[in-house]
DNA sequence: CCGTGAAGGCTAATAGCATTAGTCTTGTGA
DNA sequence: TCACAAGACTAATGCTATTAGCCTTCACGG
């Protein structure tokens, strides 16, 4: 039957997405992947170098989709809140979070990984958090606007890691106590000192 | 040569870490711990389940010695700073994120495992924010103590986590970043609102 | 003393996985 | 029309975890 392709790339990777977020990473096995398209495992190396190279593509494309659905977010807010900038860049980290809630899996590969190959190119990165910056710098100031951008990052990361990981086992409301974290957060860019 | 046991897991659970920590946790094999103690693989079968109770060993010992560490760096502070619950917090803190430095591949596994077999009971589990939310409610009471403490936590490990995932790429000091960070927040937490 | 059994080692075998090599088929473009 | 590249397949390799079954040593009750 081939050549003509049974099979395109793109579909690959979401398919990919989607059996690692329903199966697990470990319970992603090319023959697993392959017998979705109904091929054989060994034809998916003309599609991706090795496996190695697929789960960076899927990293990849797990990192546009969290870009969107903080955008995406963003607008739904209503026009005052888009207008204040603390208010728009909370629902951004909102949407962050419930991206993070909605697919855990894969949002959890694309930073878990200390050092591999598995890192999104920096152009990826980057498209990551310049929504976020962006709104940083009507907040505090374009000369702040970085390491204000970092930490802000860094608590709502690590908030959603700190939830998946179930290491907030005393119960409680996350939603507020997430809430409440960002806005002390806020609270102390805003003061002074 | 048996039965007298060539082999602690104690010791076998150290040099897991070690070689993880060197090594990447992917090259960890059985064959290859087992060869460093002059044994057969499946001779570890004797002292492990199987190869996840043993990873799930390596991060309960992680979880102790990080919680020593932490307390370490709290009482090597000066006597004034260890009366002040901020700033003795703050040095916790540092000595929390040196410990991730320095053992970055098995911090991360500790914290990495969405849903997985390989979190460590809840026990230890307490044990490691036990010593945070104590001085965290001399800071902001023992009422608001839990959201406070999350907030907090969440702010250093998901700090500590971007860094080790090279996401912080656009250079600056982070460890005044962390600094900052740490204090924003902190800072966030004493306004009345 | 002896003998028995558990602890802890070994080798051999299995099944799953990624990956490579080599073959075959089918359109496309010269 | 016909070569050739793309893309599929099967077969084979090597590494893994894991299981089964065997063998040796010592502690301990008789």
């Amino acid at each position: 039957m081939p050549y003509p392709s049974q099979v395109q790339r793109a579909d690959l990777i979401d398919k990919a997405r989607e059996l690692i977020e329903s199966e697990g990473l470990d319970r992603l096995t090319l023959q697993s992947l392959a017998a979705a398209f109904g091929i054989a495992a060994p034809s998916l190396y003309h599609h991706f170098k090795n496996k190695t190279a697929l789960l960076a593509a899927v990293n990849a494309a797990t990192a546009s989709a969290l870009v969107e659905a903080m955008l995406a977010a963003a607008s739904q807010a209503s026009a005052e809140d888009q207008a204040d900038p603390t208010s728009a860049l909370i629902h951004m980290l909102h949407g962050y979070r419930m991206f993070a809630h909605a697919h855990p899996v894969t949002y959890s590969m694309v930073f878990a990984n200390t050092m591999s190959a598995l890192k999104p190119d920096p152009k990826t990165a980057e498209a990551l958090v310049l929504p976020l910056q962006e709104i940083m710098a009507r907040v505090v100031g374009a000369a702040k606007s970085l390491p204000a951008l970092r930490g802000g990052w860094a608590l709502v990361h690590g908030f959603v890691m700190l939830e998946l990981a179930g290491q907030f086992q005393r119960g409680g409301d996350l939603d507020n106590a997430f809430e409440t974290a960002v806005r002390t957060y806020m609270d102390g860019l805003r003061q002074p000192e």
